[in-house]
Order: C-alpha cells, then structure tokens, then sequence
DNA sequence: TTCAGCATTTCGAAATCTCGAACGGCGACT
DNA sequence: AGTCGCCGTTCGAGATTTCGAAATGCTGAA
C-alpha cells in the first residue's frame, strides 16, 4: 500500500522540493537556497525561473518566494469538501461558547488536515493553521477519524504514515491504538492528552455522513491547566457531540 | 521585463498543467485527462503518480483530484500578508453593514489576487474567492492599486498581462486607463461599472503603509441594480474610506 | 576604478523523461 | 463461464532535457 511511484518523474520532485524549501526558510536568495539544497545554483535557478513564469514563485528584490497561486488551488481543494462550510458556524460557536481554540480536520491521504480553527476568548496562540497536516494517531481528532475507519485502512495509514512519537504521551503501538480506538468508538469521543503537543489537552469527535462514513472531526483544544479531565469529559464532551448532531444534520439534508 | 524563462525546466510546466487542468476538470480519470492533454497515458501517469507521492494530487477510487497540500502553501502565503490579518474584521464589518459583498485584494506578480471576501445579507452568488487571479485593470480593487504604483510598474503590468476585455465595459486602452488613474487618485476610490463583470457594480479604495506604498485594496460589490450611482459616491464611498482608515492605523501600530 | 559577491547564461555530457506497446485486472455482455 | 473491451499500469529503447562547471554580467562597496 505504499504507493511509491515506479517511473517517478524526479524533476518535477525537485521543483517541489525547492518550493518546499523556499517556504521552510520563509523566502531566500538563490545562493541560500542552492547550498541548502547543496544543488548547483543554475539549476535552482531554472527551476526557480520556471515556477515564476507559472506564478507558483515570486520575486522581491532578491528574494525568492512561494507565491498566492497556491491559495487559489488550495481554497478549491479545501471547497470541494461539503463538511467544510457547513461546519464553519458550528466550529465557530464552539470556541466563542468554549472560549478555547476549536477545529474542524478531514482525513487525505493517510494525513490528517485541518480545514478550519478558529479562537475563541481564553484561546493560547497554537501551531495549528488551515492546510496544517498532522499523523492521525496523535491527535484526538485523528484518532476519531481512525476508529471509523476499517482495520484495513488504520492498518495502511500505520504502513504508510508510521506511528512516530511526537510527545512522551505519543500513543506509538499498534496494539495500544487498536484499544485506544476501541474506546473511542464506545466513548463516542476522543481525547488528547498531551500526545501531540506537551501542555496541551484536546477532545475530539467524529462527524459522519448519511451513509454513515467519517467525513471529518471536529474538537476543542486547550492548555492542560484550563482543560481539567471532568471539563473535559463534561460540559466540553457535550458541546462538541451536540455540535457534530448539527453538522451531520445540516450534510445530509443540503 | 517579461520575465521568461532562458533555459525552462518543462517537466516542472508539464506537472503543473496537469495540476492545473485537473482542477479545471474538477477531477479526472487517467484517460480523460490524458485525452484532454493530448499525452500519452503513460506519461501522465507517471507525472500524476509522483505527485500523489510528494501528497499533491490524491486519487478516489479511480479520480484524481488536487490535494489539500495546496491549502498548507496557500495559507501560508496568505499569512505572508500583514494586511490579511488586520483587513479581516473590517472587511467582515463592511458587509455585514451594506449588506452586500465585501473584499480584500492585493497585487502578486502583476495580478490581483483576492485574499479574503465576505457576504452579507443580500449578497448575490459571486465567482469571487479566495485565492481567485484577476486582471488588474478590470476592477475596482485593481485600479485602486495601479493608481499608487509607478507609472513604471504599470506600464510592466500592462506588459505582461495586457488590458483584455472581460465585458463591453472593460478599459482596453492604455492611455484611457491612465487617464482612469488620475480620476481615481483625485476622488481617493475607483469605480468598477460591469467592467469585469455584466451586472456588477464595484467601488475600492487603496490602503496604504505607513511609507506610503499600497498593500492592498478593499471593496463592495453588488449587482448593478442594488448599487445605483449615488449610493456607491455617497453612503458606500464614506465607508469604505473610513475601513481602510482604520486598517491603515492597524498596520502601522502593530 | 577596482573588487567582491551574487545572479544569470552558456553549452556539452549525461541522465532523464517520453512514448508506443504490451500486460493485467475488472466488469459487461453474450 | 467465457469473451470482449476498457482502462490503468509497467517496460524499455530512443530522444530530449536537464544538469553542472565555468564564464559572464550586474550591483554596490571600498
């Protein structure tokens, strides 16, 4: 299940790669960028040439950037997904009603891929912004998505995505996720507790469509010290449950 | 200044036109988009499998479609862009109080391109969003930004992009639109009178940096019939000078 | 004016992509 | 069941393209 591509077309890879690179260093020179990418510069520099006459890269002054054509591929992409603007106000009401950061994720290619967050009052600065892609196994929204999902496809997405640490908490074994899933599935909910980010806690449900396969998760996420387990397992859990009830309300009757 | 590649990589062209028609089709088989594309199957193939490796095109059942990878570099262009952040609540102001549909617009690689645009009550269906590439000349935002770039730069734009008709309306000629201009550096907004659009009438308005460059420009839209003359010179013209009042402050104190 | 640093262009060798053809899987129709 | 046809995928030889060292050109500083 590993698809790896067994004619790959490697130019196109570089010219991804250099993009990729571009935005890691949030912009560089053609210099910079070629000893980054230890390449010759002529050749990063008919790569760079290219992408600027398509308008994927732009130039100020000297430096080479990643342009807004990307935003236009990318809002269609992130449009094409009917949860999205249906669960926009929802997600929206949760962190005014909740005060914390709450977040709508959809499952692709085996990632997970926030499609909206939005902040509410008490909300601490994140790393998380639309398009960000995240394992799915550390993250309670990953997590919900993945215990609807069959074991064939949870079983892929380890395969082909891994079960990495990204805290102390990180659940890394297969087993110990098959279990955590379990829970979920009878919980109906899943919670995060600082497996993805240290300080952070996080409590997720799935949102499923009318044939009853998972389109997205939605959650609520917040410091460890403002999301004490029974708020969480409490108020928090039926907020969000009752808000996943609307989304999938609004989806199938649209 | 018609910057053209020398010495182009068109493998890099191929993989983003078959990117780019993918998105045209919204989604296509492997024949479909081979036959479209006049290719060889075999070589799109191969081009589209390397990108569902590097996670940029995905594949449902037997569809493939452009990813979310897209959104992750498009937000983060977008983000690039102070006035993003800071127009915002302005612009969500702007239509809640006309009603109609509000927008934000900067220029990237002699294009304007749309980075945020709200709807109001009566706001009719628009094909503006996000991420959406316009002709500069042809709207109210657009002109707003040539009438604070150099004679210079607009000269380059009209270069490389030319001054393409999009309705009956749209100024063609290039003396005419420096004589627009002028016009709309005296009144301090541009006027868009179905010049990109039949049946859609547009009033901008430039902001501004402290140093005195334009960043972006914000504008109501609405169908022609909603937006006589008078209301747009009158009631809409003040508003709008006043939100980009406000965000010009935001920019420079923060 | 000279120099240094960097971006850009040149051009032949070498690696890569392209493309036609063959393969194999799947479903429809007989 | 069997056959046919469609479509996606693989393969390999040939053609084109990219790559990369070095030369050139540009800009700003000394």
């Amino acid at each position: 299940m590993a698809r790896e591509a067994k004619n790959p077309v490697k130019t196109t890879r570089r010219s991804l790669d250099i993009v990729e690179t571009l935005r890691e260093m949030d912009g560089a020179r053609l210099t910079e960028l070629a000893d980054r990418l230890d390449l010759p510069n002529s050749t990063v520099h008919n790569h760079l040439s290219t992408l600027m006459e398509a308008d994927y890269v732009l130039k100020d002054d000297d430096v080479y950037r990643v342009s807004l054509r990307f935003l236009d591929l990318g809002e269609y992409a992130r449009n094409r997904r009917k949860i999205y603007e249906l669960a926009k106000p929802e997600i929206e009401e949760l962190a005014a009603e909740t005060g914390e950061v709450a977040n709508l994720l959809v499952e692709e290619n085996d990632w997970g891929v926030y499609l909206w967050s939005s902040k509410g009052e008490n909300a601490v600065p994140l790393d998380i912004h639309p398009g960000k892609h995240v394992h799915l196994h550390a993250t309670s929204l990953g997590k919900c998505i993945l215990a609807h999902l069959s074991d064939k496809r949870v079983e892929a997405v380890i395969e082909r995505r891994g079960l990495p640490a990204q805290t102390d908490s990180t659940i890394t074994d297969a087993d110990a996720l098959a279990d955590e899933l379990d829970a979920v599935r009878e919980q109906g909910y899943a919670i995060d507790d600082e497996e993805r980010l240290p300080g952070m806690r996080c409590i997720g449900t799935a949102v499923k469509s009318e044939s009853g396969n998972v389109i997205g998760a939605i959650s609520v996420s917040g410091p460890t010290s403002a999301m004490p387990m029974d708020r969480l397992t409490d108020t928090l859990a039926e907020k969000l449950l009752g808000a996943a009830n609307v989304i999938e309300l609004k989806v199938a009757y649209s």
